[in-house]
DNA sequence: TCATTATGTGTAACCGGTACCACATAATAC
DNA sequence: GTATTATGTGGTACCGGTTACACATAATGA
């Protein structure tokens, strides 16, 4: 690999004026730019980054800490996050967290002292200290961290108010909540949104408590359908959705003639089911996209006005549903 | 951020001495030892990998280059890569080409005049230069890209024939094959697969190209079915069989017992469809994990004689095949 | 006892860039 | 005609590590 000073040497200029040249900085004569290109090229030169990191003490990379890149929820807002990453000149390190908090630790430390420029960080972890003592910018994404942290989610609350109202007005009488662990906060928050819905309207509810698990939310389904009548289940997650869905079949029941379904998340899996799943879609790649826009701002040090950001989510009308209303 | 002459200078040491204690080499005197510890420990000092790298010309990046991680098989791959990377210092930067030739030579010159030491990539592009060229180690997975690159992939022609066998054995007499796209190596494998199995048996035969994707595939499905009196489906990726099963609800043909459904991939989707999906697996995680640590071993100049690897898949029989066998 | 080897440490150059400063010349101002 | 400013370039220290080399002392061998 050429060097700066083997540019300089060969377009017979100083490796100062070819930095100047590559920064576009401080006077240089149309006669040295010309020389310093055709020298460029010929060596095929790209300038290392890393020397230069080494001074100027900035890096272009973004660390990306998820629970599990398997859970389908992260590929789309990896996605989304490296697009924008992109186009800004960032390149995006994926780090799977398995939401241990010294995979945490490890990676955040690590990165820190390899190159990273900020992090973007998923995790329901508790404690919060190693984020909040962090020099460089971070952003919370889904689940809050800490307040003084910034943070970018949908609105869970509010979409899955939207999404009981839906199976209410569906004629439900007898739901079931399949909710998500108390550990997770938009599990809660969705909680709250079905408790919302469902207060003073007089029908029967039951909760019971599954992880975003298919096998899990099978049992969890199978077992509060055979105990009561239920006619409607609103599930906080389309994985949890699936499986309520396995559930109804291998007991003989109906979807949606006895029993209304309706998933969260908007993953491809809802589209992918026969029938087809009725659920509150988050909009992932908008989360990710501003997510990744705050943390470059933060990083190059521009204001951010809005420091914790709330999507709205939307219902998807599809076959596990009747809609009655129309 | 310490420095190694902080700690040297509050350790009544050189700043070599510190250096020759963190990389365990030469002699160092047990004294020397402790209170170099002890200034470490007091400043909470982390060596700056990148002025180490500056010199050592040694990093511990590895770029991943997939088509696009929203796709399933990708995350999969990505968390096996993650996994193994972690345990020897390495970590992943995740890149998206989308195919686009253009994507990948970006990200193939930017890394590697950032920091990477070496590449995973996933790509159907049949112009190998910008990788044959590349002056840092290579290893390609789930598709060929040139004899002198390193591969790691599942056995699929074989993988196709197992699956295929089994709707034969399973009693079909008219099977539908839904190949992948014929510009991507692992889908032709597939096709050829297909025919080993079903050629001489005199058993009636349809061939449909569709893409790895839910809609296209679902179409061309539906197509088939009104026209021949298909009673068997191989489909070369989960996502078509999916399709496939949904055209079958729709047009009201029942699965498995008037229409038998094989898919390939084994992914997560597999088996939370209603009823759940027969599909030969592949062994995503372990195509990572070999690929990763082959990867390892050519950047750390050690001896690597296996560079083409196949994986054979497993056939997991599940609720769209009636096996009469049994 | 003297030569040789093992042990332990510091000095300084170097990796490949950046940036401050000095300096030279041309253009403009007064 | 001299002072001032704009333009253009080079020298060199520095970022934070590593490492070749020199040097000093202790331990071992003949």
């Amino acid at each position: 690999m050429a060097t700066i000073r083997d540019v300089a040497q060969k377009a017979g200029v100083s490796a100062a004026t070819v930095s100047r040249y590559l920064n576009n900085k401080g006077y240089i004569s149309e006669d040295a730019k010309r020389v310093i290109a055709a020298a460029i090229e010929e060596l095929d030169y790209r300038p290392s980054m890393i020397a230069r990191s080494l001074n100027t003490k900035q890096t272009t990379f973004i660390g990306l800490i998820v629970p599990d890149i398997v859970n389908p929820f992260f590929p789309e807002l990896a996605r989304a996050i490296e697009d924008v990453a992109l186009a800004y000149g960032y390149t995006i390190v994926l780090c799977n967290s398995d939401e241990k908090i010294e995979k945490e630790v490890h990676y955040l430390t690590t990165l820190q002292q390899k190159y990273a420029a900020g992090f973007i960080v998923v995790t329901s972890n508790e404690e919060a200290d190693h984020y909040t003592t962090l020099d460089i910018p971070i952003v919370a994404v889904d689940r809050r961290i800490h307040t003084s942290i910034p943070f970018v989610a949908t609105d869970n609350r509010e979409g899955a108010r939207i999404g009981v109202e839906h199976l209410l007005a569906s004629g439900c009488q007898n739901i079931l909540c399949m909710r998500g662990p108390a550990k997770v906060g938009p599990a809660n928050d969705r909680f709250l949104g079905f408790m919302d819905a469902v207060e003073g309207k007089g029908i029967e509810m039951h909760v019971v408590e599954c992880p975003f698990q298919f096998e899990a939310s099978e049992l969890a389904a199978r077992d509060q359908l055979q105990q009561h009548p239920i006619d409607g289940i609103f599930a906080s997650s389309d994985v949890s959705a699936a499986g309520a869905m396995k559930a109804a079949y291998s007991l003989g029941i109906k979807v949606p003639d006895q029993l209304q379904i309706v998933g969260y998340d908007g993953t491809m899996l809802s589209s992918q089911l026969t029938p087809s799943l009725t659920t509150v879609a988050q909009d992932v790649y908008k989360i990710g996209t501003l997510a990744a826009r705050m943390l470059i701002k933060l990083i190059e040090g521009q204001d951010v006005t809005e420091r914790e950001i709330q999507i709205p989510a939307e219902l998807i009308i599809r076959e596990t549903t009747r809609s009655e209303a129309q």
